[in-house]
DNA sequence: CTAGGGTTAG
């Protein structure tokens, strides 16, 4: 359709003076994160009778957004009998900005079948609702409108193609790249689009060599190529630069403090911390989930606190950041501080956060707790189903997981590939091969999901652990996937678990060619060797180990009681209370005993 | 365009 054809309504004198009473009101509406205000003036509108208004209704769908409204956001958008593309846009970016990728296409298909032409906004907020590599197809079928209609007369538009494209993995970096040569326009944007796409696929390298070109930098450019250094773990690298570069803002400081953090060197992370002129949720967010992912429970706790009587509010990421470094390590307390300022600060709570608790609950072993915010949860999704049977499958509650698989299926929700995971973990946890197996051998014609290498990984845990080391040897090769290291480290395990000692050696020469540097596999070997009184071969394997110059640096545990660090190591007696600390575990030991367990150690 | 973000086998 014309644009120009598009029939204006014609607009009476009391019409005119209605607007004008709420122009003061409308002015703003569409960067209103108040709901109840927003609800307001929705009803204003409403008597108003300006609800069918092309300049009301995008402002309305933009306020709803924002407060994550999305029923009501449509809802807005189908009072208009004929939408135009300013509409049109303006609901795909609603869905966009609440993750509703699909919907955001499908608003996008709507608009062309009812013949209404994309504009140089359009694509950009499509191309937003492709996160990451499974959306390269879109991605590329974007482009191929794009050079259809010839829409690139605009920078953004072939911007927001090469930032989309480089974040789809290194395919996507490889379209990125080509798109990137015959852009005949290049701002400083399109420089810094495709430098963090190379350093987002490990070519940082060449990252480094497009920073170095570029005609002009500005902070975003070294923010990006100081991420690149980060994120590959070269801190030194990366504080060389973040010293010499000029106009350093909180987020350049902010990406130190999470590089310190991802190292473990909190000692400088907290430096920076502290040095840094400006702080924002997200600085908080990082150093706080820092101390929690090492297990330091009261630096967490004690910033978490500092964090909020600034006057911070942390929203869905900070919560979700700190819960599920809490799940990581463990800190139930950090976790439930963090759950109770939920429940103070907030009248409803996103499902993605819900979710996120369940899972800090299940990881920490509250398995109680995770359920109860799981039966609260008012709009589940299949995450939440999975992060609680996972949990009840983790923590050897296998039947329990079952049930909640049927009662998920009863309940009309489509199990993934992630439910499948947690069903078949589920299974070898409560020492169900058969059902295990024939979980795995139907779940492409039940469920239409191709196994991936992650359920061929729990078939051979589930097979190896029952004794069937040969069935599971044999699964890992028909894989018609290349196995990976953690398949190889599953057999292993099987055959240390029954001292198969011929398959431990052909699995480990596997191991050793996926992941040469790692010294755990040779020394596993050699556990298994020993375990098995083969001496010769014994040497045999630490001869290799030291042929290769690799060291395996022994194993240490650590807890950290009232701030304090204690690390352990074998048969070490070096703690202040290691004789105290000795009896409790040979009563621990006796106890087991008792229950039925037989240490390896005492064989 | 840059910093934090829910479920995934050892």
């Amino acid at each position: 359709m014309n644009p120009m054809q598009v029939s204006t309504p014609i607009r009476s004198p009391t019409w005119v003076s209605r607007r004008r009473l709420l122009e003061e009101k409308l002015s703003d509406l569409h960067k209103c994160t108040n709901l109840k205000q927003i609800k307001q003036v929705h009803a204003q509108i409403l008597k108003a009778d300006l609800h069918q208004d092309l300049f009301v209704a995008p402002k309305l769908i933009a306020a709803f957004s924002l407060c994550r409204q999305m029923v009501l956001a449509v809802n807005a958008f189908n009072q208009i009998q004929e939408p135009n593309v300013h509409l049109y846009n303006t609901l795909i970016r609603a869905h966009c900005q609440n993750s509703q990728s699909l919907q955001a296409f499908a608003a996008f298909f709507e608009m062309q079948s009812s013949g209404i032409f994309p504009d140089n906004f359009t694509y950009p907020f499509l191309l937003k609702a492709c996160p990451g590599q499974s959306w390269l197809p879109m991605v590329q079928m974007i482009h191929s409108h794009i050079e259809k209609f010839g829409f690139c007369s605009d920078i953004f538009v072939p911007n927001s193609l090469l930032d989309s494209y480089s974040k789809c993995g290194s395919v996507g970096v490889n379209a990125a790249r080509k798109l990137f040569q015959v852009m005949g326009e290049r701002d400083v944007v399109s420089w810094n689009s495709m430098i963090g796409g190379l350093a987002k696929a490990g070519e940082l390298g060449e990252a480094r060599r497009l920073f170095d070109e570029m005609p002009e930098r500005d902070t975003v450019s070294w923010n990006t190529i100081l991420d690149g250094y980060v994120k590959a773990g070269e801190m030194n690298k990366a504080f060389e630069l973040f010293e010499k570069m000029p106009g350093r803002n909180v987020v350049s400081w902010s990406t130190m403090v999470s590089g310190y953090c991802k190292v473990g060197d909190m000692d400088m992370a907290r430096m920076l911390f502290d040095k840094m002129p400006v702080k924002n949720l997200v600085t908080w967010t990082i150093i706080i989930s820092g101390y929690a992912q090492k297990g330091l429970a009261n630096e967490a706790i004690s910033l978490y606190d500092n964090m909020e009587e600034s006057g911070l509010k942390p929203d869905d990421g900070a919560v979700i950041s700190v819960l599920a470094a809490c799940a990581e390590s463990g800190l139930l307390g950090l976790g439930q501080k963090v759950h109770a300022s939920i429940k103070r600060t907030r009248f409803k709570c996103s499902t993605q956060v819900l979710n996120a608790l369940i899972d800090m609950y299940a990881k920490c072993g509250s398995l109680d707790k995770a359920y109860i915010v799981f039966d609260g949860i008012a709009k589940r999704d299949v995450v939440s189903w999975n992060a609680m049977l996972q949990g009840l499958a983790t923590h050897g509650h296998g039947e329990k997981a079952l049930k909640l698989f049927s009662r998920m299926k009863q309940e009309g929700f489509k199990p993934d590939k992630v439910t499948l995971v947690g069903v078949l973990c589920a299974c070898t946890h409560a020492g169900l091969v058969e059902e295990g197996i024939q979980y795995f051998y139907t779940m492409e014609s039940n469920y239409g999901i191709v196994p991936q290498v992650e359920h061929y990984g729990c078939m051979i845990d589930l097979l190896g652990r029952g004794g069937r080391l040969k069935e599971a040897f044999r699964l890992v090769h028909s894989m018609p996937m290349e196995p990976n290291a953690i398949i190889w480290g599953t057999l292993l395990g099987a055959c240390r678990m029954h001292n198969d000692v011929d398959l431990a050696g052909q699995v480990v020469d596997h191991l050793v060619k996926l992941e040469p540097s790692d010294p755990g596999n040779l020394s596993m070997l050699s556990n298994i060797y020993a375990a098995a009184g083969d001496w010769d071969s014994v040497s045999n394997v630490r001869l290799r180990m030291r042929s290769t110059g690799i060291q395996k640096p022994s194993g240490a545990s650590s807890i950290e009681v009232d701030d304090e660090v204690h690390e352990f190591t074998v048969s070490d007696r070096t703690h202040p209370k290691s004789d105290k600390i000795y009896q409790m575990v040979d009563r621990l030991v006796d106890d087991l005993k008792q229950v039925g367990y037989v240490p390896k150690a005492y064989q």
